[in-house]
This record gives structure tokens, sequence and C-alpha cells, in this order.
DNA sequence: TGTACATCAGTGAACGCGCGTTCACTGATGTAC
DNA sequence: TGTACATCAGTGAACGCGCGTTCACTGATGTAC
């Protein structure tokens, strides 16, 4: 890559990193160019020469959030043990990631319901694809004997539900001892839920 | 009360329902003054005599949108029966709501992660009020015997979150078709929670 | 009931301001020979 | 290596526009007697 091209994308980054800083306060629906040119140390104009216009750098900001959170959706899949090491481990990745991705995960939990009809559909789509991704790792499990694909996307779904409302609740966190509560919380309901699953069976 | 009054109240009641029509397809950080008066076949000075600006009224829409989410909640829990058909129940009680109440049910959707603070903080600290209610609903039940104040606690707020983001779904479901999808996959959520909750207590 | 005055919801004009977008441009980088 | 031309990321000025907010006002409603 030329020198000319890797400057160019030096800018990009200062404008999505100037976006997703000034996401951190208010909505991509309210953000505005000059805004963005400002923070990013960039005249007006220039913003022209990377995205369409605001909506355009919102659904790159999505695909960059939700590419992180697919490693992290991943590594958890990937990880072996006792169902309570599980859920431990599930928790404590969960907070981690917010705790190093606040702007993403927040510009997320922020514009999954916002005003930008495109992001809002990036957003859903993605999570549709790791409640897939969340089933089909389930299914081998021997819990899951007998379940059909319709019960393994339910449970699937109930999960990725639970670890966005558990990544939104960690953000709004005051405090360590706050952070500690909503943890100990969001790891007793994956035990309720993993009960509730083994017990699905029983007719 | 006068017929001043009277007018009044109609005129603030033409804002707030601009608002809320507005408010479906953007975000209150993006609404304007202007924007919402035109709407209400008002000039725009006219909106200083009802709000001091734009977030007042919407923490006015917060109470409004929250105070019908009450009574459906409160309605919910006072019925009686099998643990199927109170399922059933509130399943198409969340399902009769959205229908009935779209634009509340968006706006809430939208502001509870959305970019202004005092809607941010009206709408969570109403949540945790939904949640305190529902755990003092379940704890005289013959299934939370034994149950900490903590485990209720936990047990509502993942009540109140499936509640919450069942809404959301019923929201963007395209056609009857995805809502019968989604009304299944709700109730085959809750009964899975049920299921747990019932063996919560196995040891 | 009638009259004189007070209140105040809503108006219309005015303000200064920052916005998104366009344009011709500049000058560093890239390319062909 | 050097030269001549092409490309194109970023600039700075300009545009027209709608914004939030203020102000003195109007006229219907309310109140006191």
């Amino acid at each position: 890559m030329g020198v000319r091209q890797a400057q160019k994308q030096q800018s990009r980054r200062a404008l999505m990193d100037a976006g997703l800083r000034l996401l951190e306060e208010q909505n991509l629906a309210g953000l505005g160019v000059r805004e963005v040119t400002r923070a990013a140390g960039m005249s007006p104009a220039g913003f022209y020469r990377h995205f369409r216009d605001m909506a355009d750098l919102g659904v790159a900001l999505v695909e960059e959030s939700l590419a992180s959170l697919h490693v992290l959706v991943r590594s958890v899949l990937e990880e072996r043990g006792g169902a309570e090491e599980l859920i431990d481990r599930t928790v404590e990745v969960i907070e981690q990631h917010v705790r190093g991705n606040r702007a993403h995960v927040r510009f997320l939990a922020r514009e999954r319901h916002g005003g930008v009809r495109q992001v809002r559909e990036a957003v859903a789509a993605e999570l549709d694809r790791f409640a897939e991704e969340v089933g089909a790792a389930l299914a081998p499990q021997s819990v899951s004997e007998g379940w059909s694909d319709e019960e393994l996307r339910m449970l699937a779904g109930l999960y990725v539900e639970h670890m966005v409302s558990t990544a939104a609740s960690f953000l709004e966190a005051p405090d360590p001892e706050a952070g500690r509560r909503i943890a100990a919380t969001a790891r007793m309901q994956l035990r309720l839920v993993s009960l509730g699953r083994r017990h699905w069976k029983d007719i």
C-alpha cells in the first residue's frame, strides 16, 4: 500500500474515531459532518472523500463494532469446561469486552433501535448471525439431544439477548461495586437458563 | 377546569402527539422545536408555553409511555392460572400492547439507550420499579419458597428484560407471520425460564 | 347581568448562527518513459 | 536517476437554508365588583 493510500486510511480512521467518541454522548442522527471533521482535524469538505453521508459512516462503525463482538462470541463458544466454569467465563468475557470497547458497545446499544434505518438493519442482521452461530455451537452438545432447530434457535436467541442486555448494563455501572452486582446477577440468570435447558425434555 | 386550561391541555397533547409521531422515524436528539410545532399546527414560539426544551417534552413522553406499560405489567401480575396459561397470556398481552401503542413502545426502545441523559435515566428508573414490582409478585408464589431477595430480583430482572426485548421484536415484525414466530419463541423462552425456576432449589 | 381590568396562550417577525454541500484549487504522491 | 504529466486527498470560500430563541403584541378567557 502506497503512502497516499496509507494517509487516506489514517484520515478515515481519524473520522471514525472522532465519530465514535462523539457518539458516546449523542445519537448518530444528531451528529453533524462539520462536528466530526472538526473533531478529526479536517476541513468539512474532506469528509466526502471517505463517506457519502453520516449514515454511511454509521454503517462503517457498525461493521467495526460487530467484528470485535464477533471475536468475543467465537472465543466463548470455543471454550470447553463444566457448565459453571463456562458461565463464569462468559460473564467475565462480556465484562472485559465492555471495559475494552466502551465506545463500540455504547454505539451498538444506542443505534440498535436508533433513528437510522440502515444502521438498525445492519445491527439486527448481525445479531441474527450471532444467534445462528450460537445455535450451531449448542447443537452438538449432549444437553441438546432431541432439540429441534426451532428450539435451538429460541435458546440461542435467549443467550444473545442476554449478552446484549448484560453488556448494556455493564456500560451503565457507575462503580466497580455495581459491576460486581451486575456480573453476579448475569451469572445467576445464565445458571437458571442452563437449568431450564437441562430439564426441557423432561416432559 | 376552565376553558383556557382545557385549551392549553389540548395544545400540549397536540405537541406530544406530534412528537410521538415524528419520533417513530428519528431520535429525540434530532427532533426540532420548529418541526414539532409545525406538525402540531402551532407557531414555534408557542412551544415554550408548554416545555422548557425538547428534553423536557421527552421526559413527559417517557412518563406517559411508562404509565401505559405499568398498567400492562400490573394486569399480567394479577392474573391467576396454571404456568402454561400465564405464559400464553403474558405474550398475548405484550403483543396487544405493542399493537395498540406502537409509537410509545418504539419511543421507549429508541430512547432507552438514546442520546438524552434525562430520558435514559427516567426509563431506567421506571424499569427498575417494574422489576421490583414483579419481584414482589413472585415472592409469595410457592415456587419461590426459600428464594432470597437477590434471587427474586435476578428472576424479576430476567422477566422484565425479556418483556422489553419481546416488545421490541414485535415492533420490527414485518408481517403477521413474523409476529406469530416471535410469539412462539417468546412463549418457549418463558417456558424454559419457568422450568429453570422450578429446579433452582434442586441443589 | 354588565363593566372594567388582569391574565396569559398563542402569534409573527426578527436575530444571529451553524449547518450540509459544491466548487475550483493546491500540492504531495504515483506513474510512464 | 531524472523528467513530465496524471491523480486525487484535502482545502477554503461560498451558497442558501432552517434552526432555537426573544420580543412586543393580540385577543379570548377569567375575575372582581
